[in-house]
This record gives structure tokens, sequence and C-alpha cells, in this order.
DNA sequence: AAATATTAGTTTGAAATGTAACTAACAACC
DNA sequence: GGTTGTTAGTTACATTTCAAACTAATATTT
């Protein structure tokens, strides 16, 4: 990146931004349409879904979320039935969330919508791009 | 990716995200700190900055941002003495916006800020990764 | 040239987010 | 065993965003 031809649409903060931006919206139409969810919302989903029941705080780590973001996703969540709290009888801080059969159900369908669109976009690159373009944003979002 | 292995992690949506929100909050500290500076701000000056003087027409298309974003974006910069209105006489309606001296000095200041925090993010990745990593990028967000 | 439609940009009220303070439960220390 | 500190999660308030309505200027239609 010289002097003369700084791009803005390279520039990362930039770039990532609107790719996950144009992403995110194209995926939005499923999860909002279909259940009103929002984006935290289904991000919760999805950790239930995919990784079993766990308590706010395991979610809050894994998907890097604000513990107000989770709790707020977690309380609208729970209004449309999509989860249950279990307090743990040990430590009556935590509380052991868990998909209902109709959040399983939620999961199981928007999972199969984000294959498809996931294939959808992964269409326009080649698999070692691909490869190359999972290992950066990996990264990238480590740091 | 098979039903087994499905990755939140490699779903792009959510991995864009992750990345983008790790790359803005780096990048942030410059603008916000020394500017008082919001996303939309930045972006907005980057643009009059980089590209010149123009409407914020047209930074609604560059930037793909909504016209209010931009709209607020303006004032707040209009209010910091970063860019000045100037009503076009044959289209009452438009207006060309213009860096002041000091927005113009708070532009080269970021930029170089941007240059060092993209140099130092791209430090991670081959040259050949870096340019997958545009590529895609860029494609991911005209879709 | 009067009526209607578009366009650039702003304003407004509702929804979402971030930050910080708060509550309740547990842990550690003396 | 009482004081202090930490931790999980919620609440409250300020800031930011989003959608839709609005204003003012220009274009188009008849």
């Amino acid at each position: 990146m010289t002097d003369d031809d700084f791009n803005l649409g390279q520039f990362l903060p930039y770039a990532l931004n609107q790719a996950a931006e144009a992403a995110s919206m194209g995926f939005q139409k499923h999860y909002r349409q279909r259940y009103g969810m929002l984006r935290t919302e289904w991000r919760v989903l999805f950790h239930l879904g995919r990784y079993g029941s766990m308590t706010a705080k395991s979610i809050c780590e894994r998907a890097s979320m604000h513990k107000t973001k989770v709790s707020r996703a977690v309380g609208a969540l729970e209004q449309k039935r999509f989860l249950v709290r279990e307090e743990q009888p040990n430590d009556r801080r935590l509380e052991t969330l868990s998909l209902t059969r109709q959040g399983q159900a939620a999961y199981a369908d928007l999972y199969k919508s984000a294959k498809v669109f996931d294939a959808s976009l992964s269409a326009h690159f080649s698999a070692q791009e691909r490869d190359v373009l999972n290992r950066c944003l990996e990264k990238i979002a480590k740091l």
C-alpha cells in the first residue's frame, strides 16, 4: 500500500466491515423474517444448538459477547419459548440454559439455512481461497 | 462443512463479524481517543480526504452507508470544524462537502495510523494470503 | 404552467447497544 | 463468623442506529 494508492476498500477494518455487513444482511433474512430474531439471538441459539446446554457466562466467552447482550438475548429467546433456564444447585448464581423442543426445531431449521447460505457464498471461491479466508478471519478475530 | 463438524467459527456471517469487530476495535482507539469520532465519522472523513470533495449522496453510494448515517456524521464533522458545506448553485439540493485545513490534518494523521495499523495486521499473513483476503472481502461486500 | 413524481438531505420516534451501577450468591481472609 | 472481595447476571441510563415521515428543490407530465 503506497501513499498514492491507499485504497480504503483494502484497509482491513473497513473491508472487513463491508463484507461482514453484506454477509450479515444476507443471512438476516432467514432468522429475522421467520423467527423475528436479532443477531444476538441467533448467535445464542446456535451456540446452544450446536454445542449443547451451557451457562450464559460460557456463551459470553465462546462468542465474545458482552454479558448484557447475552442477558437480553437469553431473555428474548426465553420469551419465544426457545430455551429454559435451570438454576444450578451447587452454585445458585449459575443457570444452565437449554433449548426447548421448539428451540431445537428453530435451530435445526436455521442451521440448514446457514449451510445453504454459506455454500452459496463459498461458491464464489476456490477451496484454497476459502481455506485462506477461514484461517485469516480466525486469526484476526483473536487479536 | 459436514453435518457433524459444522463450526460456527467458520460460518461466514459469523466469522466475518468476529473479525470485523476485532479489527474495528483495534482501529477505534486511534480515531476515538484522539478526535472523539465515531465509525461513521472517520469513514466520511476518509472518503473526503482520500477522494476529494463530494456530495453526501456520493458518500452514501461509495461507502454503502445509509443517508441518515451520513447526514449525522457530516453534522458531527461540521461541528468539529473538519468540513464545510457549499451549496451547489445549479442544484440547490446538493451540497459539496470539503475538508477544512483542520479536517485535512486529522485525515493525514489518521491516515498514517491506518497504514501502521493495517501493516500490523498484515504482518500476520503472507503476501499471497493478504491478496486472497482482499479479493474475497471485496467480492463478498458486493453481494 | 399546474399537478405529480423524484431526489437530497434532515428530523423524529422506536429499537438496539454500550457503560456503569446494581443485586444476589459465593469465596477468602482475618 | 463477620468483613471484604469476586462472580453471574440484571437493570437503568445515555448513546447510537434504524425506519419512516418530512422539507425543500428539481424533473416530468399533461
